[in-house]
DNA sequence: CAGTATACTGTACAGATGTTCAGTTGTCAA
DNA sequence: TTGACAACTGAACATCTGTACAGTATACTG
């Protein structure tokens, strides 16, 4: 595959990462060159080729510090899907509906957000309509609360994960609805929630 | 006041943030003065010098394109507010706890963030530790979510606003509160909320 | 009227900057 | 060894870029 990165364009890429997120400014090709120990300006421009045809990096014209990161590459905007997959990749390109900005701080890459449906959390503080942010897991505690598919369900479910004795089953938190007792995977955990009163 | 804007130097501003925010660039200074109908670079200087010291804008040293925003300028980037003044000023510099950013489609400027105390509103969905984003207001509607504070307590509550019979009252959405009678003054409307589990 | 402050223009210049091009080095396969 | 290829170096160049400086025009003040 050709997506992958060498050691050194790594550390040029995130020492151009780290210039735009902390000074605001993308650095000159000499500036990479100072810090990444690369003599030539040609040389970096070398690499900022690569990483450009990768897609790891976008670069205007020949205007001086024409360096932007691609806008997936910022780990703070998620997207929103519709449903998750029961798939081997959770997020489908065509599941998306939108993007929803986080606060950096609770955000981690891979994390994605789900629009809640129904009313069976409302006892959790999960109302329908809610966006909530999970981060993809295969495993979880008990008591958690996690995105769960079911072989009928596939479209996944907010469920908090208990242990009853020897198996595990997910519970509602709304008195109208009882626990889901037949096979579950746990595809994600809740992190967050996001509402918005219109 | 000095911390006025002439049309020009608006101009100026604007081109400036959309540069940043819409190409991930900041402009150079013949950049600017092409779509501002400035003819001079030595002139642009000038207003980037005037848009410095009043605050709109950094400045880095004398490297190209070194124009930055400076942090609170970014809307989408909101106070944590420990408790909200009675003042004629919500939002006290000194009560200022943190940052938090959310979507930008859903902050306008002056919005802050205050992080829920008690249980009073779990029937809401509001829970202890949650953060509600809050939009300076100083009237709402019937059965509005507000922030308001009293005479008593001037930290600021969150609660849901009611009409009964000729007088308004708040009131709490958790069976074991009443609801609050005496005098007091809206200063926020609730427009979102945040929470992160651990 | 003179004096002053603001908001410019025009020009010049040193240094920064992206790019090109002709080579060089090291690795790997045949 | 030879050839191919990726990863560089070094030097040169045309432009881009921020800044400095010497003025100009206008409005306002006393």
């Amino acid at each position: 595959m050709s997506s992958e990165l060498t050691p050194l364009q790594k550390r040029v890429l995130d020492f151009i990462t780290e210039c735009i997120q902390d000074r605001g400014v993308p650095p000159t090709v000499r500036e990479i060159g100072k810090r990444c120990k690369i003599g030539a300006p040609s040389s970096v421009a070398y690499h900022i080729k690569q990483l450009e045809s990768k897609g790891f990096l976008k670069h205007e014209g020949s205007i001086s510090r024409g360096l932007t990161l691609p806008e997936d590459a910022d780990p703070s905007r998620l997207p929103v899907l519709g449903r998750v997959g029961a798939g081997n990749g959770i997020i489908a390109q065509e599941d998306i509906e939108g993007h929803l900005r986080v606060d950096p701080d609770s955000a981690r890459r891979g994390d994605f957000v789900l629009r809640v449906r129904g009313d069976s959390m409302t006892g959790a503080g999960i109302l329908e309509g809610d966006f909530i942010q999970v981060r993809p897991a295969e495993t979880a505690r008990d008591k958690q609360l996690v995105v769960a598919v079911t072989e009928d369900d596939a479209e996944g479910v907010v469920k908090r994960l208990r242990k009853r004795g020897a198996s595990w089953q997910l519970e509602s938190e709304n008195p109208n609805y009882g626990p889901i007792t037949e096979r579950f995977r746990v595809v994600g955990l809740v992190v967050g929630l996001i509402r918005n009163y219109t």
